[in-house]
DNA sequence: CCCTAAACTGGAATCATTCCAGTTGAGTGG
DNA sequence: CCACTCAACTGGAATGATTCCAGTTTAGGG
């Protein structure tokens, strides 16, 4: 019925439908993230500059501020790691991070629904929102990774 | 029947127990953390300076990094905030963070133990922790924070 | 009491991110 | 179709948390 923001909309009309303007930044931005799930603020960066030429970086950050502000983008910050965005917003999933080299995966949470979403104790908190993050190896850190079991390998 | 590790054991049995040397700049650290739960680094420099007078930032740096490798401490790095430390480790709890201020506090999963703390899709890694975080505002926030509904108040 | 590795000092460096002041350009209204 | 205005972008400096480094001190075993 409604069609506010159809599937694979296009980078402008995804920007015309939050209301931003729309510019060469934000559209390269939008499709770096796109073609690049769980991208560094840096490797887009790099996108958008391949694909337009000289881009300043504080155009990058307040693109993605903006994408993010817009809810056309979700911005992850993993402890001790450059922050990484995503396309996928809205649905409530969680993500699985690399110790190791970051890498990022996405994981729906088994338990239908918000399972322990819900605090036992909020300290008078008012909660906004519950984020699971689970941290381990990837499967390429797995092998080099010092520490590792060495009985583990093959 | 074990005493490992006594319920109130001194600092510096902590240490020894840990196979650390003992220091003061460690005593004092523990002591800080032990009275400021959720500190952050730059509150144990000012605490552990006003016990022992000049003490550098990289000691400080050092010494929450050896506490926490030997598990007296546990390290809490909220996306967006410096780091604090805690002296509860050991057991899997969960905190609830003020999105205005960083006030952390602890909060047990209230379905007794690790609900969703199994990924439906692990994408190969090899998931050694999962960490809930709670985000919201604190009671202290609430009145003052800018966004917040007007309606709510009193 | 002596010796050695571990811990500490203090200053410089790094990394991600933000601030700032001036310039450019998207989209609106004439 | 053009002019105008505010949002967006440029580039360089600044910030804040944390780490690196080379030299000095000290805990604690021998």
């Amino acid at each position: 019925m409604t069609s506010i923001a159809p599937a694979a909309a296009s980078p402008e009309e995804l920007l015309r439908g939050a209301g931003l303007r729309v510019t060469a930044a934000r559209v390269a931005a939008l499709r770096a993230v796109g073609e690049n799930q769980h991208a560094t603020t840096d490797a887009v960066l790099g996108s958008v500059r391949s694909e337009l030429g000289t881009v300043s970086v504080q155009a990058v950050y307040d693109v993605l501020h903006a994408l993010t502000d817009a809810g056309l983008l979700r911005r992850i910050e993993p402890a001790g790691h450059p922050a990484r965005y995503e396309r996928r917003t809205g649905d409530n999933h969680h993500h699985i991070v690399c110790r190791s080299c970051g890498a990022i995966g996405d994981v729906d949470c088994t338990v239908g629904h918000a399972p322990c979403l819900t605090p036992s104790d909020d300290h008078g908190f008012v909660v906004e929102t519950a984020e699971v993050t689970y941290w381990g190896l990837c499967p390429d850190c797995r092998g080099k990774a010092p520490g590792a079991d060495p009985a583990t390998q093959p």
